[in-house]
RNA sequence: GUGGGCGUAGCUCAGCUGGUUAGAGUCCCGGAUUGUGAUUCCGGUUGUCGGGGGUUCGAAUCCCCUCGCUCACCCCA
């Protein structure tokens, strides 16, 4: 008989347990510094009706999405009319616009849940894979300040997460279309063609970009091809230093000088929020694809991995939820691709292999003993100790063997010299060493070795 | 959707200009070791050579078709 192949469709990630221990860590630390910053949790469902997901955005997210449908409507030749969200802040658009009149604003939400496109597998790209929103939509109005608090939450994020040192980056989508008014290019689809060209710089290198800019549809002549360059080689090292070159930039028309001015509060904000100077950056190449942003666009990058590229991304909006409802709904979000981010840190080696979330083996010493194993285990659950018995018996290296190799670090052996003597062995698997206690002492003991092998390195 | 590359054990791959029974490492299982894992030694399981057709005395190898995977572009987390 032939057998169906074990397989899943590419483009999704499958995680064996001490690998989806590490991503599960990554997700709470990510929570818990969303909580922190007084963020309130939401959940939508997977599945919306295709006209609110389908309302914004033609021809390029069309392709990206994955139609539902019941085999029975399928066999009465109707059309679907539900499709898989392809982001969270489509559904967060219809949600604030379903449950306006109870909600409370401004509304802080965070939503982390996975998303689907249907794109072409590709190295690092998922088709299945989760996001990590924060949003704050406000009624009528939202201050610039809020456009300050995000990177402070990103900030205390990827500390949290300990996995090097990042930079946030910052810029204007006001500045760059003033800018470029004051070029003379006026047309707003193509200053976000040329955003789109720009946001590339890093990636394809100077001359690449100068080349596509000269050349069709751009057409543009090549001392205002260099002019924009050089204008988008703008970096800050610190605020000082990014005041003083957006002073630097002179006067322009009146969307410029908003820009300018939002750019301003923004950063000294930021850094009034306590995030660190170094972390920080004005960056004028930074763009954006989604043509939704108006203004602050934020994208954070690792110092150390720039091969990565950007890990967290995001920027104010105005008029969210314009399609769904008459109201005036500003947001300011950003999005943490977590599926992604998890597979490239663990091809960059920066994730280490998690310790099972069992911290003890209680093993099988001598069959004739198994209910005082049972309350052992039982007297350690009740302490608050995650802990798996052996119940089919077995030889003693064959347990160890399966501890170690399931991650758990922690083995007690309780066989008739122990019992005799009213103490309990003790094995790190991880140290190599072994130590007699006493079973009075067991509980404190446990926890405080616990404790210790969670603080230390897990991420070395 | 557009354009390149690759398909041989679960995984990583070798297999010469076509030649007999398709191989190595790893992984997994058992033993050496009936109170101690990861190391070491010994033994064992594993394949429609992606699929179909053609050329040939003979095809993993050459040709055609097809399917799958993969990389780049578009777009994006």
């Amino acid at each position: 008989m032939a057998l169906t192949p074990a397989r899943t469709m590419p483009g999704v990630l499958e995680l064996l347990p001490l690998d989806q221990i590490a991503f599960q860590g990554m997700l709470d630390t990510i929570r818990r510094n969303y909580e922190r910053f007084g963020f309130l949790p939401v959940e939508t469902p997977v599945m919306e009706f295709t006209d609110v997901l389908l309302t914004k955005s033609g021809g390029e997210t069309e392709r990206q999405v994955y139609f539902v449908q019941s085999t029975g409507s399928m066999e009465q030749g109707g059309k679907p009319d539900l499709a898989l969200r392809f982001d969270l802040t489509v559904p967060l658009a219809r949600y604030v616009a379903e449950h306006e009149h109870d909600l409370n604003f401004p509304f802080r939400r965070y939503q982390i849940q996975r998303v689907y496109r249907g794109e072409r597998a590709q190295r690092g790209r998922f088709r299945e894979f989760y996001q990590c929103d924060i949003d704050v939509i406000g009624k009528d109005f939202l201050s610039v300040r809020y456009d300050a608090e995000i990177p402070a939450i990103i900030h205390a994020v990827f500390s949290d997460l300990a996995i090097g040192p990042f930079t946030i980056q910052l810029n204007n989508r006001r500045l760059m279309r003033g800018w470029f008014e004051g070029l003379g290019i006026a047309d707003g689809e193509m200053q976000m063609a040329v955003l789109r060209e720009v946001d590339k710089l890093d990636k394809r290198g100077m001359d690449a970009v100068r080349a596509t800019l000269c050349a069709e549809p751009f057409s543009l002549d090549a001392t205002m091809v260099d002019r924009i360059l050089e204008f988008v080689q703008l970096r800050s090292t610190s605020l000082a230093d990014a005041l003083a070159k957006l002073d630097a930039l002179g006067s322009g028309g009146e969307v410029f000088e908003q820009g300018r001015s939002e750019l301003r509060e923004v950063l000294t904000t930021i850094k009034a929020l306590g995030v660190p100077e170094s972390d920080f950056a004005l960056n004028l190449s930074i763009a954006r694809g989604l043509d939704y942003y108006t203004g602050t666009v934020y994208e954070t990058t690792l110092n150390e991995h720039p091969q990565i590229g950007s890990i967290c991304s995001g920027g104010r909006y105005e008029n969210l939820a314009g399609n769904y409802t008459k109201s005036s709904l500003p947001g300011v979000g950003i999005s943490i691709g977590a599926t992604r981010l998890f597979w490239q840190l663990r091809e960059a080696g920066l994730i280490g292999k998690a310790s099972s979330s069992v911290d003890v083996l209680v093993t099988q010493m001598d069959a004739g003993q198994f209910p005082a194993y049972l309350a052992l285990a039982a007297e350690l659950r009740a302490a608050g100790i995650n802990t798996e018995v052996v119940m089919e018996a077995s030889k003693l290296g064959k347990q160890f063997k399966y501890a170690d190799r399931a991650g758990i670090r922690f083995v007690l052996v309780l066989g008739e010299n122990e019992l005799a003597k009213s103490t309990v062995m003790l094995k790190d698997l991880r140290a190599e060493e072994q130590i007699e206690v006493a079973r009075t002492d067991l509980v404190a003991t446990l926890k405080s070795r616990i404790s210790q092998a969670g603080s230390s390195g897990a991420n070395p």
